[in-house]
DNA sequence: ACCTGAACACCGTTCAAGT
DNA sequence: ACCTGAACACCGTTCAAGT
C-alpha cells in the first residue's frame, strides 16, 4: 500500500521508453544511456535487454512514439490539408523536443508513420505536384517540422533543464560583447535572436514559411 | 624523403580537425573520437588534448569549419541576396554532410558565421522584416540549409560509406513490401523516395522553396 | 519468463611524469 | 613545447548463470 505516485514502475517496453524520453527532456538525448534508465528503474543494465534488444531499438522506439495517436483533421483544400498534418507533427514533437530528430527516421519505418507519410504523400499528388516533388516536399515537410523544434529551445536541448536559463544569458553576454559598429544588425536582433518569447508564434511562423514555399511552388507549377 | 603523401601529417589543431571531418565524412560523427583520431596519428589519445583543449572544443571547430572564407556574391535584389547565402552555405556543408549540423551551433559563436549572419540579418532588416521576423527567417536560413544536407543521404550518414548502398537497398525493399491496397502513394513514389538521382536539383529545389515562403510572406506582409 | 554477475572492448579526461 | 603512462569513471553488449 505504500505505492508512491509514479515511483519506480514496473519495468516493461512501454516504461522503459517513457523513462527514456523522459530523461532525455531533463537533460538531452546524451543522457539517455542504457546504464542510466537501469539505475531509475533500480535495476540491472542487463535487465533493459529482455525487454529492448539493444539501444539503436531503444531509440527507434523513442522515435515511434510520436506518430502513435495522431489524428489529422481533415480540411477543404489541399494546402490547408498540408498545413493540417505540420500543426499536428509539430504539436506531437513538442512533447519530447530532444527526442525529434528521432522521429524523422522513423516516418518511413513505422507502421503509424507510414500513414502519416501516406496520407501526405497521396494529398500532394492529388494537388498535381509529380512523384520528384511530391517525395522531396513530404520529406521537408517532416524534416522541417523537426527543424522547428529543435532550432527553437536551440543547442540548449543538451543543457540540462535547470542550467538552460543561465546557458541562454551567456550566449546573450557574448553577443551584446560584440561590436556595434561590425554588427549593427546582430546587435539590433539581439533579443530576438536569443530569446523566443512566444513559442506558439514561432511555430506558426516557422509552419506558414513551408506551406507559403509549396503553395508558391504549386503556384509557380500551373502558370 | 619516404614521405608517402599525405600520411601521417604533423598533430596540429589544423590537422586534428581535418581528421575529425575526414572521419566523419566515411562513418558518421558518432565514428569521430579522441582515441579513434589519435590512433590514426600514431600518436596517444592524451597528445590530441595539448591541441585541442576537449571534444567540444573539437566539434566546435569542425563547426566554424564551415564558414571560413565564405564567399558571397552580391545581388541586386535582397531575394536574389537571400537565395546566394543559402546557396553558398549548401555549397559549404555539402563538402562535410555529416558534420553539417555542427555548422548550426556555430553560426553565432564564431567570427566568419556571426559575418555571414549579420550580413543576411542586415539583408532581412532592409527588406522590411521587424526584429523577430528577421530573427526566425534567418535561424530557419540557417537551419533549412543544414536540413537539406542532412536529409539528403538521410541516417545513412551514420553509415559507414561501404554499406550505404546496401543499407538504401534495404531500405526500399522494405517499402516494396508494403501493401498496395494501404499505402498507394508511398508504392507510388517508391523510387523518389529511396534514392536521390539528382543531388543539384533537391539542393536548389529545397532553397526555391525556403526562399519562395519568405517571398509569400513579404508578399502578404505588404499587401 | 525475467533478471543478475562477471567480463570485454570501448569512451572522455586528469594528472603526474617524461624528453 | 609537446607527448606518454597509468588511472578513473563512464559507455554498450555478450554470455552463462540464477530464480
Amino acid at each position: 500500500m505504500a505505492r508512491t505516485a509514479a515511483a519506480k514502475p514496473d519495468l516493461s517496453r512501454e516504461t522503459i521508453v517513457d523513462r527514456a524520453l523522459a530523461i532525455a527532456d531533463a537533460e538531452g538525448l546524451a543522457a539517455v544511456t542504457i546504464r542510466r534508465i537501469a539505475v531509475e528503474f533500480g535495476v540491472t543494465p542487463m535487465a533493459l535487454y529482455w525487454h529492448v534488444s539493444n539501444k539503436d531499438e531503444l531509440l527507434a522506439a523513442m522515435g515511434d512514439s510520436f506518430f502513435v495517436g495522431l489524428q489529422v483533421p481533415s480540411r477543404d483544400g489541399w494546402l490547408d490539408e498540408l498545413r493540417a498534418i505540420m500543426v499536428v507533427l509539430v504539436e506531437s514533437l513538442r512533447r519530447h523536443p530532444a527526442s525529434a530528430p528521432l522521429a524523422a527516421q522513423r516516418v518511413m519505418a513505422s507502421e503509424p508513420g507510414l500513414e502519416l507519410a501516406e496520407r501526405t504523400l497521396a494529398l500532394l499528388l492529388a494537388a498535381g505536384f509529380n512523384q520528384t516533388q511530391t517525395s522531396d516536399i513530404a520529406r521537408t515537410a517532416m524534416q522541417t517540422a523537426v527543424m522547428l523544434i529543435t532550432s527553437q529551445a536551440g543547442s540548449e536541448l543538451d543543457v540540462p533543464a535547470e542550467q538552460r536559463e543561465a546557458h541562454m544569458l551567456a550566449k546573450r553576454a557574448a553577443l551584446e560583447a560584440l561590436p556595434a559598429s561590425k554588427f549593427p544588425s546582430v546587435r539590433m536582433c539581439l533579443q530576438s535572436l536569443t530569446d523566443c518569447d512566444d513559442e506558439q508564434a514561432y511555430y506558426d511562423f516557422g509552419i506558414e514559411l513551408f506551406v507559403g514555399g509549396v503553395a508558391r511552388l504549386h503556384d509557380r507549377r500551373t502558370a
